[in-house]
DNA sequence: ATAAAATTGCCGAATGGACAGTGAATAATG
DNA sequence: CATTATTCACTGTCCATTCGGCAATTTTAT
């Protein structure tokens, strides 16, 4: 019971998200049941059902929100710069935060229970792979940017080994210079 | 019934395992059940269980098998080339069959369900990683290899765009080339 | 060598827990 | 009051795991 235990939010999808997302990252995104959020976000079952009517349509949800979080990073870009969707992706790992891991847990999550569920990133990543690839003429150089920027982030998610923390900065300098030498 | 009703193998895991690959390539890595196992293996339940105790145990035996044919694979590697692993990681890939990307799923299934059944792939990869790194001076430079090479897996295991099969295989001869110059 | 005893490999029914989803009743809100 | 948000009590299903039994095989004892 929180303080606003009789009070009924206008809206409580995003508690529910937030709780699915403290679930993975708790336990795991196997982990993530509809009673299991019910209990975190302090509601019933039926309240969580209630917005999303399916679990299906809980994990879509994530995704969504993730991807929403996605196209904030690459707008905090700033305008004007070349390759400004693969500095963007770059810089978004840099930033990433340990929720997000846990988020990404959850794609996989998704991807296992339905391959589907991912067409939304699917489709993001066609146009941010389009708009990359059209940024410069030598397209398998940024191509090999955005895997090992990929490669960055499944490493993490699933805990392999990186060399450390220092090699880790190292790469990501390389990955820098790697743009900015891409015409 | 098969021909064999009578028979008691010595050894039905091989049996076991290979089903649970079948199920995994036809029906995705969610799909491995230890009922849906037994059946594609024309085993019991009990049978399955009596050679994996737990589904824990059968995931881990699983991941066994994987890491046994990546040893091989690097095996295969000429023994005098330079950069030898990592030669190994990227040939890996060319060669991969449709049956290597539903393991890598059943490894994220795993994952999702117990990540530390991702221990002994973990070991193995830094394993390789030091040796690789210890094969060359420029560290960042061959960690970004290993890190596009990471990316191709996850790309083509989840289904994310990768600008079509022509920059993938330019994108191949691009990481060969990159190994070929490291030092 | 051979009968008895133990072990191995497996069967398949039963158990119980976890979970997604339902629907009627109830509270809050405007 | 009407709509919206939520609770509560169930239902049905799926699934891992347990367990007692059984036939084939191997070991032990005589």
């Amino acid at each position: 019971m929180t303080i606003q235990s009789k009070m009924q939010a206008k809206n409580a999808s995003p508690r529910i998200l937030g709780a699915a997302r403290a679930i993975a990252h708790r336990e795991g995104a196997g982990k993530i049941t509809i009673d299991a959020v019910a209990r975190e976000a302090d509601l019933s079952k039926g309240g969580v059902l209630y917005n999303f009517p399916t679990k299906r349509a809980l994990l879509a949800g994530l995704l969504d929100e993730m991807l929403a979080e996605h196209h904030e990073r690459l707008a905090s870009v700033p305008e004007d710069r070349r390759s400004r969707t693969l500095r963007g992706h770059l810089e978004a790992i840099v930033q990433a935060r340990a929720v997000d891991d846990d988020l990404s847990m959850a794609i996989l999550a998704a991807a296992a229970s339905d391959p589907r569920l991912l067409d939304p990133l699917r489709a993001e990543l066609t146009g941010d792979l389009e708009r990359i690839l059209s940024d410069t003429q030598d397209t398998p150089g940024a191509m090999v940017v955005v895997l090992a920027i990929q490669g960055l982030r499944f490493q993490k998610l699933l805990g392999l080994p990186d060399g450390g923390a220092d090699l880790r900065g190292r790469v990501i300098e390389q990955l820098r210079a790697m743009i900015n030498e891409l015409e």
